[in-house]
DNA sequence: ATTATACGAAACCTTTTGGTTTCGTGTCAA
DNA sequence: TTGACACGAAACCAAAAGGTTTCGTATAAT
């Protein structure tokens, strides 16, 4: 479907906490530029620079209404970094099992030095 | 490559593509700065750098050996991301759940059209 | 018709970013 | 002890990012 030209991506359009701000007030609903800019302590075209790099990563919509332009959320392209996340679950449940294993194991003996145990199963140590 | 000993946060550690690429390569294991730099076509110094950003988000820890630091994937910080997206997903999922609804309605009536059916059910109309 | 609003394009500025090269220091190898 | 290796700090650079102000053009309101 509409393919828009990924000048910007989507990693890269998240990486500025103004821009997940704008995300986030345009989750709750659709709303013209002014209004959103009225939410930041920076000047409208600034805000508009920043709608203009969502809209390339494909985050937000635009639609015209009389001489204002409203801008609505567009979540999907955030399903990319969920299947870049899903990658990554695995190393960080891991280790909470791990920590999981320790916990439940420190309950039954209630003595040995935490840090010991875990050295013992942490499983990085070559060398 | 401004690289002050400040807090990077996860958010823009990840939006550069070397630093995602690099993020991969500890994925498989632990290595040194010349390994890894091997992989890309900047320089080892450059590199450094990167890692050095991805420290300071927690994504990678170091550790000396003889001469060499060797750099590890942290995975845990990116829960930060992923409790960011979970937020999101309710969005996309509605999307989703409307297409399908339009999927199985057109598998019944096998008539209307298309874009008339997704307006109907599309939430979004003020005015 | 005239004035006010809404907004993007342009030009411009400063800081940050991603990169390079050079150099110093610590560590292993002969 | 004399190199060779591994690496980070520093100084430097071009380009991108994030802002601002100014201006032009639709659209609405009076």
């Amino acid at each position: 479907m509409a393919v828009p030209s990924q000048k910007h991506d989507v990693f890269q359009a998240i990486a500025d906490p103004t821009r997940r701000q704008v995300l986030q007030l345009l989750g709750e609903q659709e709303m013209p530029v002014t209004v959103i800019s009225g939410h930041f302590p920076i000047s409208r075209t600034a805000v508009s620079k920043h709608l203009r790099i969502l809209a390339d990563a494909g985050l937000v919509k635009e639609r015209k209404v009389g001489r204002e332009t409203r801008y609505r959320l567009e979540a999907e392209p955030l399903m990319e970094l969920k299947r870049w996340l899903a990658y990554y679950e695995r190393y960080w449940e891991n280790k909470l099992n791990v920590l999981k294993r320790f916990v439940e194991a420190d309950d039954e003996t209630s003595g040995g030095n935490s840090f010991a145990a875990l050295e013992i199963v942490d499983p990085n140590q070559p060398e």
